[in-house]
RNA sequence: GUGUUCGUAGCUCAGUUGGAUAGAGCAACGGCCUUCUAAGCCGUGGGUCGGGGGUUCGAAUCCCUUCGAGCACACCA
């Protein structure tokens, strides 16, 4: 159905036109001055110029036209030129209506859906998750949640770190450590064993072990580099043994992420794309694309319209050995033969900005994808820790995300049972959805492409613009809702009724903005601007609360009206933060 | 050095794509619970939107310049 600001702006174009003027001019906006009105047109201002006139007269000219539209309930032409408008009770509440018997509060469905496959995650094989992977996924689980409720199919993809010289590293510890393992045995025919030979925290110990040793010893590095390589040719062992890690650590990574709320629909790895990578390589060059550039094999991605130096893409490393940018591109060449998606997006650390530029164009220039394609890059920013700088523990380690979760939870299980008397089992399962509300809501209330200062206090805060806020609202509404249930309310002939004060009109006001910035944040990727909608909501309905003795009411029709503007408000509330990734508990 | 992002209240952030008196939260101060969750609500104080110039009827927003910060600049991912 229509936005509500569309029909306004509607409104607006047939009186400047009846008014004789470009219907051009009739767009509305949200009112920047709630003091006056709810929405204002600027159109008499912009035109001014063109029908050599002082805007306060077109105003007046089209105020007149709007006199008597059902829709207002007031209009008025003010200096220098504003028109501001004052929506009408009766239009509002049946605009709600209209909401509340349509699909998803009326929120239009693209004419063509896209296929779009996303790409975030990205955790490597063998290392544990920290708080720099919750970005990625935290972003990346909103764009995908409202992506698909915009109407869009989306594909997710967790796109593992799981091929490449760190494998070569954990193989090579793996066998100084145990050398006597039969997958170091080339002479072995027989069938490996199908438990692994380590544990998901030894594997966790030896990675950071084997890195440092070869950062240090050039021998060491050499052997996990040969090791690497095995790996890749597909020595037997090599791959059991690789095998092995591979599933360990995506049990873990998948336990961690279900934890986090967030799930992929797809775990591919760059090793799934090792073997197209032969074909693609020989294919770019036949085609005259790739050349040899100081011993490596790189595209050129300059363009005539760059301001800066763009290197070339780099597809084969002088030793002949592939990298980071050649996995990229046989990923992109596999997901468009497999899935054929219309657009791709990849919600990765905006550092990596140029790199991404340089293979989306090195993509398109050798063909990988159709001009048609969409390749975006969402870049995030870092999380910062107070002192503006990388975030740290106090001991000055790497957070883990499986901790940050625990300790989250742990405080906000404090919290619940100093405030409230409630069963150990629900204390625990409220302070998690608490606690990942507040994470989550912190993360996503920022702008995705800034650095944003990671302060757990303020997160966890149930005052202000957070997380825990939005849920106290939404289960002080629930609690309303289950009392007039005791009570005996029927919620079936459930109708909005007349406005009775302002507070009611303003949380009315909220609502009916649902579809459009649903649609807004859909078309920008904007996960943040659901975050200030759902917090202004939230204020709407505390204030209207305060001012409304709901359950008190005598007039029972009254009352039916105000418990369907509840529901109405619980339903969007909800919506929107399961499309930010979260949910509210019964009570809290 | 080149490019890029950014600079808004003491702190953390918005700012509807150029509109009226620049908004929230935290922190500070003052009010409101015999009534639906006070984890709430109402109010007060706090700003040369980094500086300067320009475009415009109108600029935090667009252009130029300058200062400051972050980040990236082919064999890591």
């Amino acid at each position: 159905m229509e936005k509500i600001i569309d029909k306004i702006s509607e409104g607006l174009k047939e009186a400047f036109e009846a008014a004789g003027y470009s219907g051009e001019l009739g767009k509305a906006t949200l009112s920047n001055r709630p003091d006056l009105c709810e929405y204002q047109c600027n159109g008499a201002m912009a035109g001014a110029k063109e029908y050599k006139k002082a805007p306060i007269m077109i105003a007046n000219e089209v105020a007149e036209k709007l006199q008597g539209n059902a829709m207002f309930s007031e209009v008025s032409a003010v200096a220098p030129g504003f028109l501001n408008l004052k929506i009408s009770e009766t239009f509002l509440i049946s605009y709600l209506a209209e909401m509340n018997s349509n699909k998803k509060f009326g929120l239009e469905m693209p004419k063509s859906p896209k296929k779009v496959m996303l790409d975030y995650g990205g955790p490597n094989i063998a290392k544990p998750l920290h708080v720099g992977h919750m970005r990625s996924a935290v972003i990346g689980e909103s764009i995908k949640r409202i992506l698909r409720y915009a109407g869009h199919e989306v594909v997710s993809d967790v796109h593992l770190g799981d091929w490449g010289l760190q494998m070569g590293l954990i193989i090579t510890e793996l066998m100084c450590r145990q050398p006597e393992l039969v997958y170091f045995d080339e002479s072995y025919e027989g069938e490996y064993p199908t438990e692994a030979p380590f544990t998901i925290s030894e594997l966790e110990e030896i990675y950071p072990c084997a890195s440092g040793k070869s950062k240090e010893d050039p021998e060491y590095k050499a052997k996990a580099m040969e090791a690497t390589v095995k790996l890749q040719n597909g020595v037997k062992g090599y791959r059991a043994i690789w095998n092995h890690i591979l599933n360990v650590s995506v049990t873990d990574l998948k336990k961690n992420y279900a934890n986090l709320g967030v799930d992929f629909d797809l775990w591919k790895g760059e090793s799934d794309v090792h073997d197209l990578i032969p074909d693609m390589v020989s294919y770019m060059k036949e085609e005259g694309y790739a050349y040899i550039s100081e011993g490596a094999l790189v595209v050129d991605v300059k363009e005539e319209t760059d301001t800066k130096e763009v290197p070339p893409c780099m597809i084969l490393k002088s030793d002949g050995a592939s990298l980071y940018n050649t996995t990229d591109l046989a990923t992109i060449l596999e997901r468009m033969n497999k899935m054929k998606p219309d657009e791709l997006i990849y919600v990765v650390d905006k550092r990596q900005e140029l790199y991404f530029d340089q293979v989306f164009r090195c993509a398109r220039k050798t063909k990988l994808v159709k001009p048609e394609t969409g390749l975006k890059f969402l870049g995030f920013g870092t999380m910062n820790g107070q002192d503006g700088k990388p975030f740290k523990t106090r001991e000055g380690g790497v957070m883990r995300l499986e901790n940050l979760i625990r300790e989250t939870t742990e405080g906000m299980y404090h919290k619940v049972m100093d405030a409230r008397q409630m069963p150990e089992a629900e204390a625990m399962e409220t302070a998690k959805m608490i606690a990942l509300s507040a994470l989550k809501y912190g993360d996503l209330s920022n702008q995705a492409s800034k650095d944003y200062i990671f302060d757990v206090d303020r997160f966890t805060s149930f005052e202000g613009d957070t997380g825990p806020y939005i849920l106290y609202t939404i289960v002080r509404i629930k609690s309303i809702l289950s009392k007039y249930k005791e009570q005996g309310g029927d919620f079936t002939q459930l109708q909005l009724r007349t406005v009775q004060n302002s507070a009611e009109k303003a949380l009315m006001l909220e609502l009916s903005k649902f579809n459009s910035i649903m649609e807004m944040a859909a078309g920008e990727l904007a996960p943040h601007k659901i975050c200030a909608y759902i917090y202004d909501m939230a204020n709407a309905f505390n204030r209207f609360y305060h001012e409304t003795k709901i359950l008190g009411e005598e007039d029972e029709s009254k009352k039916a009206g105000w418990i369907a503007l509840l529901v109405m408000t619980r339903d969007v509330l909800e919506t929107c933060i399961d499309v930010l990734g979260f949910k509210a508990p019964e009570r809290m």
